[in-house]
DNA sequence: CGATTTTTTGATTTCAATCAATGTTGGTGG
DNA sequence: CCACCAACATTGATTGAAATCAAAAAATCG
């Protein structure tokens, strides 16, 4: 609907440079892309991860100020940003998704500004998992050690140090390439999807 | 117009809080206000500040999830937000606050992920000449240590050194209690807005 | 002018960055 | 199928920037 043509991604193929033109509105149906943004010396922020059903940015004739990458094969949605904010029932939609960016952004400073590296490895691993819609204990979590750093302002010796320090803890477990899963000895397993960062950042 | 009626606040003044019930959108007429989460452990972390003109946030019908407080005397205007949103010529005004809150949000991100602390302060301080309009070599700083900090996940000591070894190599000059100056020592004084980051940290 | 809040400054500690190898994995072509 | 190569990840030793702990000094405000 709405004019969309579809486009198809590979994991690591760039969606859009900062520079581009924005006009085309970019939804994500399958799969997963992070936003990212390069500092003047070079280093890298992810800004944003975005999963199925959302979009990728809100400009309709400004110049975009980030990239986008896929992190995995990814299948999206591209419409015309005119003719889409034309439609009223498209409207909500808009808004909706750009109050969550906003309030997942704000997430986002606070565990950057405020938190342990610890702290923010688990906070990413409940986001991730919340995100993708992972059945709870386990995590499906398509990207590289630097990626991840990346993400949360750490540098990839620090995250992966965590992650061999849980796995040795044995609270978490991986299963395959990027497949992970808790181990049920954090006490009881049940305290809702909340629980994995208090459980894992002890 | 909108329906819109004024309410005055002082500095220090809470706005809203975490929790409240939305409904009622703010706009900054004059003064600036800081937006902040507080964390489980209580400490604290500003995630945006507005100046006038600018929305306070953009929930019509949900919860708020951050603070408001006044950091100087404050005028706003307090608005339906259906009421608002309803109006068409609203809406653009609406679209444009939010995309400007979101790429703040991610220099903001980038800023923490990312920079040193006196990157972090120069950074700061350019974002809030610009933001509140001084004259360029000048800034009127309406908040404290610990608010700087707060913004910029350092502790407010940090902050205070760092002003402090600028002061002492003549970079910067306290006019009064809020007010500061960029010294001309720093090579050639024209080299634009965004020029005081890169003066500052060298 | 007292009293609280804010700021400065100093000494020390700590967490994560950096520097430096080594080990693993997965894809490609022989 | 296996060997090789290039990414990617792990692990260790060391450094360093900012946090923390601890007073004192300044500023602000009834």
């Amino acid at each position: 609907m709405c004019g969309s043509a579809t486009r198809l991604t590979k994991k690591g193929d760039q969606i859009y440079a900062a520079g581009d033109k924005a006009g085309r509105l970019v939804k994500v149906c399958s799969g997963a892309v992070m936003l990212y943004v390069i500092l003047e010396d070079g280093r890298r922020q992810i800004v944003d991860l975005a999963g199925p059903g959302d979009l990728l940015h809100f400009e309709i004739d400004g110049e975009l100020d980030h990239f986008a990458e896929a992190l995995a094969a990814t299948e999206l949605a591209v419409m015309d940003g005119a003719e889409a904010l034309g439609d009223p029932s498209f409207l909500p939609y808009f808004l909706e998704q750009m109050r969550a960016r906003i309030s997942l952004e704000r997430r986002h400073i606070a565990i950057l500004g405020r938190k342990s590296a610890q702290q923010r490895v688990a906070d990413f691993l409940e986001y991730v998992s919340d995100c993708l819609n992972c059945p709870p204990g386990e995590i499906d979590l398509p990207m590289t050690r630097q990626q991840i750093a990346d993400y949360l302002g750490l540098t990839l010796e620090t995250v992966s140090r965590i992650f061999a320090k849980w796995v040795r803890e044995g609270r978490l477990v991986q299963v395959d390439a990027t497949h992970y899963e808790l181990t049920e000895r954090n006490g009881t397993h049940a305290p809702g999807p909340s629980s994995l960062c208090r459980l894992l950042a002890a």
